[in-house]
DNA sequence: GTCTATAGGACGATAGAC
DNA sequence: GTCTATCGTCCTATAGAC
């Protein structure tokens, strides 16, 4: 009945709907793209609008504002990462080797977007903080972390230690450090050559020792 | 018999190179206050100038540019790192007291420093690159690090793998690990209490572990 | 060494025509 | 949604008087 009409005006809607989430993709894209080039910090509308070959003003059609584009990568951001940690945690079994393939995932992951992992886990753009809704997704990330070393707890591969604050806080370092040594002196390098990356393996190993089930460290 | 004729002119001139190093110093200190409100990369010739109560083409009989004032902190940087390194090793005995002695030292530099920090290890400012001479510390301090696996090794402290390169290069990532993550996300903290840096004397227990003598790690 | 004045540019953001 | 034009602000750096 009012099949036709409808049509007639939501099937344009949608594909000016879906042209403009592309544009908005490739803003973000080439926004990327400028921050590996100059530096996270280095994103301004005036820069994206020229890498976009549009004016300022169009860009504004957009994102209110820059501050708006940085919250977008953000979250971008984060949702990739916590994708690559479900994905990576799926394909291993529960327990110790599921967060083994979950933070080795990671790890790829910050490697392979050096300017999205800055910007989520290093907060370098001064004057940014990215909103309550971009940030849902680290949560989530932090619970299923917490998840994998209770499931190892579980299965008697770690001690009960292992899934306390003080463990989670330890594993971060441990992973972060190696990331973050990776990205200022070696960020040419790839995952398993890398000088730093090549240590993931090791450094994990050294978590899984310090709180080996059994072991008397608190 | 040109005594007073030196004096005359050479006293004066003493206490202007005085009076111009003392500019210099102050100088660095506001813009590190500067760097510590708006983030490292947040340095303006303008508002270190309106910082100063001076105008801006006064900055520049001290400074040629803004880059020379990041590379002047930069080896004010590298500088009171390698002293705190030096002072720390020293109240030690050789060996594995030594090291963590010398390592604890550059961790509570870093946590009270955290500007130089920042500029010294992760190169947060787009575009300022340091010059060989203000970079000359940093291969010392590593030199001192080095000499201090290689005296741990030969009094059995640690097995030999542990001054090798990958050694220092795990001790680094595991060291920096717990800086950055302390930066990132407990800037405020301090060193003993730090949610991180209350682990830095566990994280030296994991790579002393892993490189015990006698230990098969390669 | 200090200042005033200024050149010359980049940036964020908006108004309003089309 | 695109553009031209523009405002206001901030910046680096220099010229030249005192």
């Amino acid at each position: 009945m009012t099949a036709p009409a409808e049509r007639d005006k939501r099937v344009p809607l949608d594909r000016r709907a879906r042209r403009r989430a592309e544009t908005i993709a490739e803003i973000l894209d080439r926004a990327v793209v400028i921050m590996s080039d100059d530096g996270v910090a280095g994103l301004t509308m005036s820069g994206l609008a020229r890498a976009m070959s549009i004016q300022p003003p169009s860009l504004y059609k957009y994102f209110p504002s820059v501050n708006a584009v940085h919250d977008a990568l953000y979250r971008r951001g984060q949702e990739e990462n916590l994708a690559v940690l479900r994905a990576g945690m799926a394909c291993a079994e529960p327990g110790l080797p599921r967060l083994r393939s979950g933070l080795t995932a990671l790890g790829r992951w910050a490697v392979a977007n050096p300017v999205l992992a800055q910007l989520l886990f290093w907060r370098p753009v001064p004057g940014f903080r990215p909103s309550p809704d971009a940030f849902a997704a680290a949560d989530e990330v932090v619970e299923l972390l917490r998840g994998g070393l209770r499931d190892a707890v579980a299965a008697g591969q770690l001690g009960p230690a292992a899934a306390s604050e003080r463990g989670l806080t330890l594993l971060s370092a441990l992973h972060f450090g190696v990331l973050s040594q990776h990205l200022a002196n070696d960020p040419g390098g790839d995952w398993e050559t890398g000088t730093y990356t090549s240590l993931h393996p090791t450094v994990l190993e050294l978590f899984e020792a310090a709180f080996r089930a059994g072991a008397s460290r608190d």
